[in-house]
DNA sequence: GATGAATGAGTCTTCATTCAT
DNA sequence: AATGAATGAAGACTCATTCAT
C-alpha cells in the first residue's frame, strides 16, 4: 500500500514535471531562451517559481532537460530506421518518413532544435550546445554510414559519404524551416525529398550528357571526368 | 582645404563606425546577442559605451546595422549571378561561386545570419528578424524563377520551383554550416553542390531505373521491393 | 485559519507598501524627484530594488501613487468641509481649519505637493502632472462655488469668484509655503487667514472711503492723487 | 582703433551669451532643469556644447546665471516703486502694476522662478536655492516695510506685516500663476489684486458687523449664529 | 513538496563634461 | 573662441535565484 502510495505521488510529480517541459517548450520556441523568463514559465504552467527550481536546478537545466529529452525521444523513434541492412534507399526513405511524420507532431519542438543547431557560437546553453550539436554529428553520421554501405554496395556513386549526408541533412532542414513557416505553401514529403535528392534534376539528355550536369563547359577545374 | 577637412573627419568617423562594426560583428557571431553587452564591445572596440550610442540608437540597432548592411553587401554582390538569361546551370553555378567566395571571406557574418535565419520564433530582433526573413524569401525566389526558366526550357524537370529553390538553398546552408564548424572535413566548393543537388546520387541502373527513386508513383509498399 | 493565513500575508504586503511609500514621499519632499535614487530609496526603505519594482512598476509611478493617494486622503478629509448649504463664511472656515490641520500633520506632502502644482512645465510626471492639475482646479471651483452662492445670498460683494477663489488659494499656498520654511515666523491659523482675507485691511475711514481702495472706477491716472 | 575691436568682439560676446540664456530659458521653462540637456541647449542656440562651457562652468551655473541675472533685472525695475516715502497704497498699487507689466513680458521666466520658489527641498541648483530664496525674503520684506509704515501712519489695521506681505505675495503668486496657466479665465491687473487684497470682500452689514468676520475673538462654536 | 516575496548583481542607456583640432 | 567626438560615471530597471512559511 505504502508502495502503491508513493507510486502514486511520484506519477504525480511526473505528470507535474511534464507539464511544466510542455508549456516551456512551447514558449521557448516561440520566444527564445532569452525571451522568456522563469515567471512567465510558473504563471503559464501554473505553478510557482519555486517548484520549478524544485524540478530543475535553474534555467538552463530547464532549456536543457526540454532539448536533451526531446532529441532522445527522437532518436528512439528515428534509430532503426536506419540501421541494419536493409537497401539504402529504403532506409533513408523510412528514415525520413519518420522524421517527417516526428516534426508535424512536434512543431514547437522542431523549431527550437534548428534554430540551437544552426547557432554557430555557443548558444545560450555552454553545455547543453555542445550534447545538441553531438547529437547531429551522430545523425549525420548515421545517414554516412548508409551512403557509405550504398556506395560499397555500388548503389550510389562514389562521393564523399559524410559530404552527402551532410547536404542531405542541411536539404531536409531547409524544407523542414519552410514547411515550419508556411507550411501550405512548402508541403514535405519523403517521396519529394528523394525524387530531389536522389534522381537527377535535370532532363534525360541524348547522349550521355547525364552525367555531366555540374561541369558545364568543364572549365572548373575539370573536377567531374 | 575646407571640404577636405570635414571629409577627413567624416572619413575618420565612418573609419571608427565600421570598426564597432567589425568588432561587434566578431563577438555577436561567436556569442550570440545576449552573450554580448555593450561594455564588451566598448572594452574590445577601444571607445567607450558612449561612443557607441553615438553611432547607434541602442543594442537592437548596432545588432541589426550589423546584419543588414552585410546582407546587403552580398545581396548586392550575389545580384546578377542569377539574372539575365544566361544558361541556367550557369547561372546557378556563378551564383554557388559567388556564395562561397563570400563565405570563406565573412566567415563571422554567415554564422551570424544563418542562426538568424534559421531562428523560427521572433529572435533577438522585432523588426530586423522581419527584415532576414524577407531577404531570405527575396533569395529563395530569385532561385526559384532561374528553376521555373530551366523547366520551361526543358533543362530541369518538371518539379515545384520553390521546393526546388528551397531544397537547393537549405543543401547549401547545411554545407555551409558545417564547412563553418569544421572547414578542413567540409570543404565546399561549387561543382561538388551542382554535382550533389544536379547529378543523380543513383548509380547508373541498367534498364531505366534511374528514374524510379523517388517515384511518385511508387507507394510506400513497393518501394522496398 | 487559512483566510486568517492569507490575510496576514496580505496585511503584511500592505505594510510593505505602505513603509515603502512613506520613506519615499520624505525623501522626494527634501530632494525632490530626481535627487532621489531607487536604491536611495531601497537602501532607506530597508528593502531591495526589486522589491520596490515588485510594488510600482517605476519610478514615476511610485512618485505618483505617493502624490495621488495621499491627495485623494487629504480630499477626501476635506470634500465635506466646502459642501453643503451651511453659511459660507463658515464653510470656508472650516475648509481652513482642516487644511491647516492636515498640513501641520503632512508637512512633507504639502512640500511635494505645492512644489509640483506651482510647477508650469510637465514636471517630473507627464500623466501625473495631469492629475494633480485637475485635482487643484477641482478645489478651486470648489471654493468658487462658495464665492459664489456667498454673493448670490449677497454676503459677499460681487467679483468674479473664481478669482476670489484663486486668490484664496494662492494666499493659503503662500503662508503654507512660508509656515513650511519657517514655522515660528509664520505660525498660520484659520482665523488669522480669514481676517486678512475678509476683513478689510484698511482703517476705517471717516467719510465713505472704504471703498475707494481698489475702486474699479478710479482709473490708473487718478489713482495717485 | 584696438580698443574698438576689442569691444566689438566682447559685445558680439555678450550677444552670444545672451542668445544662450535666452534660448536655455525658454527650454527650461518648459521642460525643467532635468528635462533640458546641455546637447539640447547648444542645438537650439546654434552653438556647440563647447561653445556653451566657454560661457558658463556647467549646468547649473547657466541655469543659476539665467534666474540670476532676470531676478536682478526684475528686481532692479520694481525696487523704486515700493521705496520711499509715498502714499503706501500707491506703492503697493505701483509695484503691482509693475510686476504684472514684467510678468506679462516675461511669461518664461517667471513660470520657472515661481516653481523655483514654491520648491521647498534643495531644489535642482544646491547653491542657486538659496540665493533665490533669499531675493524671495527680501522682497516680502520689502513689502513688510510698507505695511509696517501704513500701520504706523494708521492706514493699515494693526496685523503682524510679515505675515500681511507673504499672504500678499502669496494672493499675487497664485494668481500669477492661474493667468500663466489659462490667461485668458484670469486675466489680472493691479485693481482687482488691491480690491481683493484690501477691500474688505464683505457686503456691508447695517450695525458695524463689517468689522466681524474674521473676528479673533469669536470662537469656532459661535462664528456661525 | 509548494509557494511567492524578497533579493541584488548585471544591463542598457543617458548626459554632463572634457579636450584635441 | 568655437567645435563636436569621445568619455564614463551614474541611474533605472530586469530577472534568475533563494528561503522562510
Amino acid at each position: 500500500m505504502q508502495s502503491l502510495k508513493v507510486s502514486r505521488k511520484e506519477r504525480e510529480l511526473q505528470r507535474h514535471r511534464w507539464e511544466i517541459l510542455r508549456v516551456a517548450l512551447k514558449m521557448f520556441s516561440e520566444s527564445g531562451f532569452h525571451g522568456v523568463t522563469m515567471q512567465d514559465i510558473a504563471r503559464e504552467s501554473e505553478f510557482s517559481v519555486g517548484t520549478l527550481y524544485k524540478f530543475f536546478n535553474n534555467k538552463e537545466d530547464l532549456y536543457g532537460a526540454l532539448l536533451l529529452e526531446k532529441i532522445d525521444e527522437m532518436e528512439d523513434a528515428l534509430r532503426d530506421t536506419l540501421e541494419g541492412d536493409k537497401d539504402e534507399m529504403d532506409s533513408i526513405r523510412t528514415f525520413l518518413d519518420g522524421l517527417i511524420g516526428l516534426v508535424k507532431k512536434n512543431a514547437d519542438f522542431f523549431r527550437l532544435y534548428l534554430s540551437e543547431i544552426t547557432r554557430t557560437g555557443p548558444s545560450a546553453l555552454s553545455s547543453i550546445g555542445i550534447e545538441l550539436k553531438e547529437g547531429r554529428e551522430r545523425e549525420i553520421a548515421r545517414l554516412a554510414a548508409v551512403f557509405e554501405r550504398g556506395i560499397r554496395n555500388e548503389v550510389f556513386r562514389d562521393l564523399d559519404p559524410f559530404l552527402l549526408a551532410a547536404a542531405l541533412d542541411g536539404m531536409i532542414s531547409g524544407l523542414i524551416i519552410q514547411y515550419l513557416e508556411q507550411g501550405d505553401r512548402y508541403p514535405i514529403d519523403a517521396d519529394t525529398i528523394m525524387e530531389i535528392f536522389f534522381g537527377s534534376i535535370l532532363v534525360d539528355q541524348p547522349e550521355g550528357k547525364k552525367q555531366k550536369p555540374a561541369n558545364p563547359n568543364d572549365n572548373h577545374a575539370m573536377s567531374s571526368q
